[in-house]
DNA sequence: GTCGATGCAAAGAATTTGCAGGACC
DNA sequence: GGTCCTGCAAATTCTTTGCATCGAC
């Protein structure tokens, strides 16, 4: 099995920067509105995603909350996740590796970015370019569909692998 | 579970057309070539993939060839499936719902394309722009990356369930 | 005859679900 | 105090792997 390294490089213009404090504010204002309690688990699960430099899944998140002695079933982990995901609070990527991964989603495009994988090594790094975006809208427009999320991922090489052939 | 229903239906300009038979050829040739030897379960799955109007998943490629009256174990669908795309003569997609999906790959970016996927019915839906494929293109030559395949994702609703409400 | 390919069944991994107990409002 | 949330474990689902056997070359 390929071992995954994931680590965040920023690479191009505009260089995604991690959310952090805002998204943790607003995603937990977000659960109360919608009638959710809040929870030792949940807040915990909320500060770590949104802290996050890099996309992670459900099992790495129970883990890394369990390495700070904050531990947190992995129930609880998919459950969160899943209220998050259709409250649009965060959003779900699917790089091949056979578990989906989630980083936080901000409100009005806000840091809206895609990904770049790297075959050999798995490193996510997260661009951002403007004129893909307009491009996308603007299809979205001429479609008889009712576009709403759009995910954009390039695979490749990236430049640590690329040197060592 | 939602229930998903797969069917394709052209959209936007250039309508994606099945490769069918060249694929099913180069394929088979391809497989030769790379000094794999023939065998009627491996033809049964390159037929059924050659032919398909959409991305299928490993489940739904086996349980139809046993309908049809040539079982082919899931194992060995996996397995086609893992040389396949090694060779890039299929591309896998991940629409979300848990399993991986494909579907024939041209050489040379023909009939290259991508993905309209219903939030409501789980519809798949090709499309192709060339302008995204432009602003995809200069992306990928300015970043450090060497950028292979790309995939882009657009989810909403389709015109069937956005009509219904 | 050799070695790749197959099928079955077991193993693994990701995700979901049932349920009893605990916590929030 | 009712209801939502949690953790655990069992259940599901997808995918991979071990192994004896079969068949292409």
């Amino acid at each position: 099995m390929r071992t995954i390294i994931f680590k965040v490089v920023a690479i191009d213009p505009n260089i995604p920067t991690p959310p952090a404090a805002d998204w943790i504010v607003r995603a937990e204002e977000s659960l109360r509105a919608a009638g959710h309690r809040s929870s030792a688990p949940r807040s915990a699960v909320l500060e770590l995603i949104g802290n996050q430099e890099c996309v992670l899944s459900a099992r790495e998140i129970a883990d890394e909350l369990r390495d700070r002695g904050r531990p947190v079933g992995v129930a609880t982990v998919y459950r969160t996740l899943e209220v998050l995901e259709a409250m649009r609070l965060v959003q779900r990527l699917d790089v091949g590796d056979g578990s989906a991964r989630y980083e936080p989603a901000l409100p009005g495009g806000e840091h809206h970015h895609h990904h770049l994988i790297c075959d050999s090594c798995g490193r996510v790094t997260p661009f951002e370019d403007p004129r893909l975006e307009r491009a996308i809208d603007d299809l979205g427009r001429r479609l008889d569909y009712a576009v709403g999320d759009h995910d954009v991922i390039l695979r490749g090489v990236c430049p640590q692998c690329g040197r060592k052939g």
